[in-house]
DNA sequence: TGAAAAGGCAACTGAAAGGTTGCATATTAC
DNA sequence: GTAATATGCAACCTTTCAGTTGCCTTTTCA
């Protein structure tokens, strides 16, 4: 699976704030998550397709409404595959510390 | 300090992949960056100029060479500020661990 | 000292991205 | 049923971005 898409969705400021927003809030209709954004509703909606690409949102049809629901495991993977590369050898060593401690050492 | 330059940035898999060279081998130079990416020098420079604009990259004149050497902080403060919050609960627990198990509970 | 090596600068091009406008469809409520 | 609500679809426009070409500057080395 490609990280490409992700990283696409993520570059955007907007896009980046509509993921906060359901953050705080889960499960937001396509006119709520319009409220507070400065431009139309078909820009959002593009945007809301792009994050749903990239997987980082998943939506659903209650009636005439569209629900948006985050989706966090592509963010863990980058956190774990890209991300925590950069700080392995910290992560790893507090990992691996956490196993020996719970006596959970099946490797 | 604003982090959309950071994600900008990132947003490139030519530019992932640079960022990856340089963190297996840190501090090469232009030319050497350009061997394997299929493109001129001048298109590598100018990923290079915004990897350092975002300031993931710095780099050193030595005589006619230009050194490269990846800069981690940007990317610890992503983690950190906004993809550790979709996973803040686990990487709380491991740092407060890390902090109680070091005696540095100085807040 | 002069040629090769390493890199910088600027203008140009093609494609993609962000946004808008206009209209169509589906659902709810009166 | 019909009007309002919520959303979808498609064409278009404008700006940005990735990449190229052409030429210039600096440094090294024979």
């Amino acid at each position: 699976m490609s990280m490409d898409p992700i990283f696409r969705a993520l570059a955007d400021p907007v896009r980046r704030r509509l993921l906060d927003r359901l953050f705080a809030r889960n499960g937001q209709t396509l006119g709520e998550l319009c409220e507070g954004e400065a431009m139309t509703r078909q820009a959002v909606t593009k945007h809301l397709a792009i994050l749903e690409a990239a997987n980082l949102v998943v939506s659903q049809k209650r009636g005439r409404e569209k629900l948006h629901f985050i989706n966090p495991v592509p963010i863990n993977e980058i956190a774990e595959r890209w991300i925590g590369k950069f700080e392995a050898p910290r992560l790893a060593a507090l990992a691996q510390l956490k196993r020996k401690l719970e006596g959970d050492d099946h490797e």
